[in-house]
DNA sequence: TCTCATTTCTC
DNA sequence: AGAAATGAG
């Protein structure tokens, strides 16, 4: 990948090509282009590659009706608006829809740019994507320049003291922390040269393609209430900036609002990664800043997981980050089928888990507590390889992001850089009763077990048939009996790993 | 025209 | 944070 370090040329004409950085605002490509060019145009493309599969696996899941996206919907939201942002500063955004490997080479030469300016993407597909692309433009006479634009600090910019990069996390935070300057946080003024944006040409001046073009119906996503797009995002941050200092100590409780609800925006790029560490490092400093401090090492880990994924692509390919659990033997054959069938739709018997999975399925959304106990769930009480559940989230998360991803899966299955210890085994009933004591999450999702004092509520059927009668409750029929006992489940998992 | 302090810019 | 540009004296 050609990687930028010092830009002097000046173009003519140049095209901005924006991919997970949905904004007008504090963004390196769009900045860089307008600064070195003359005239600018901005592109997105559906990515066929990435829609086709969607399509694909909703179709095998729910034949005969049209799939449903809540990302597609989201980025058509963030398209809409970041348009709307351009044409307001004298330019626009064309949008196109197949291979962009074919279509970004096609728009380039059809506008006859001298440069294509985009940001660094760290997954392996989508390095070889760019590769190709940036070959393509060559042949042209084209030039392909790219830039960090998603995270604070990328691949090699933070080393150990022998220069190699890290892979256990809580050194790099320090590192991470210790190399930081203003500058790092600071955001790119693109309105400075905000005038070079150019007039898109009549030919390219259409609307945005509509979800049913795409292949996708409505989801629920409308339903949800999640703010969309540039403006989304900074009123999802300020509500967050007033109970930030509280963070750390509410954000272990699924049933409290205190996370940022961010994540999705952080995926799109609809709000910068610089703006978010910027206000909650300056925060940080503050007294009482704990809850800034502890929100700041999420994002740092968001660096981390891309740190790793990059300079270990075999991630990519399936590979545990510990070679030797690659040889570990996960439960197989029908009954490990409907355990997991049980688990991707919350009747496993565990309302924590439950509840957790029916939140997901429903909202695409699921509080980051509850994405280590079910995924801790999956690997260490049923057994079914981490695989299977880091494909399933794959699928259902709105903030779907690969290294984020298979990082919390490699460390919840203990199988990653820095992971849970294979003997550390989440009891799903201890986590219950700790992170929603009240079972006010849990019945949030189980209206069925709203009756249910909290003594009962983490595992009902250690009440016994007779009680639960008395609360209105029959397991196997209105709730169903856990499908494992988590005590003989530790023993196997423990045997599995022991090997 | 030089020096040191302050402001602006870098990516 | 560090370098470059600006400006007061």
């Amino acid at each position: 990948m050609t990687r930028v370090r010092r830009l002097n040329d000046t173009f003519d004409t140049g095209l901005v090509w924006f991919r997970r950085d949905l904004r007008s605002t504090d963004n390196a490509a769009l900045y860089y282009a307008l600064k070195h060019c003359e005239r600018v145009w901005c592109v997105f493309v559906f990515d066929t590659t990435i829609l086709q599969p969607l399509i694909d696996g909703w179709q095998t899941r729910h034949p005969d009706t049209q799939p449903q996206d809540r990302r597609i919907e989201f980025i058509l939201a963030a398209l809409g608006e970041l348009d709307e942002a351009l044409r307001a500063k004298g330019g626009g955004l064309v949008v196109l829809h197949g291979d962009p490997a074919d279509l970004v080479p096609r728009l380039a030469d059809e506008l006859g740019v001298d440069a294509i300016f985009t940001n660094h993407d760290y997954e392996p597909v989508a390095i070889e994507r760019d590769e190709t692309v940036r070959e393509r433009l060559a042949v042209a006479g084209r030039q392909w320049l790219t830039f960090k634009d998603q995270v604070i600090f990328e691949r090699d910019e933070v080393l150990t003291g022998q220069n190699k990069p890290f892979t256990v996390f809580t050194p790099y935070r320090n590192a991470w922390l210790k190399q930081l300057t203003a500058f790092d946080l600071k955001p790119y003024p693109v309105e400075s040269y905000a005038k070079h944006l150019a007039v898109l040409p009549p030919k390219l001046d259409r609307q945005l393609p509509t979800l049913d073009q795409l292949g996708f119906a409505a989801s629920n996503l409308a339903e949800l209430n999640l703010p969309t797009g540039m403006s989304g995002a900074r009123r999802l941050l300020d509500d967050f900036m007033s109970r930030i200092d509280s963070y750390k100590d509410r954000r272990d409780f699924p049933a409290v609002k205190g996370p940022s609800y961010l994540s999705m925006h952080l995926r799109f790029g609809t709000i910068s990664i610089r703006t978010l560490a910027r206000f909650a490092h300056e925060r940080s400093l503050q007294p009482d800043g704990q809850g800034s401090g502890t929100w700041l090492s999420e994002l740092i880990w968001r660096d981390f997981y891309f740190m790793i994924l990059s300079h270990h692509p075999r991630l990519a390919a399936g590979a545990s980050f510990k070679e030797e659990y690659d040889r570990l033997r996960w439960e197989q054959g029908p009954e490990a089928d409907e355990a997991y069938a049980a688990w991707c739709d919350g009747r496993t018997g565990y309302p924590l888990v439950d509840a957790a999975m029916l939140q997901l399925n429903r909202t695409g959304y699921m509080h980051n507590r509850l994405r280590m106990v079910t995924a801790s769930f999956l690997v260490k009480d049923l057994g079914v390889d981490w695989r299977l559940g880091e494909r399933y989230f794959a699928e259902q998360l709105n903030d779907f992001d690969f290294s984020a991803n298979n990082g919390g899966w490699q460390w919840a299955a203990s199988t990653g850089c820095d992971a849970q210890p294979y003997f550390r085994i989440f009891n799903p009933i201890t986590q219950s009763e700790k992170f929603d004591a009240e079972g006010r999450f849990i019945k949030r999702y189980l209206p069925q077990l709203a009756k249910l004092p909290a003594k009962w509520i983490h595992a009902p059927w250690l009440a016994g048939a007779e009680r639960l009668a008395e609360f209105g409750l029959i397991l196997g029929k209105d709730y169903p009996a856990p499908i494992v006992d988590h005590t003989e489940a530790r023993q196997r998992t423990l045997a599995r790993f022991g090997k």
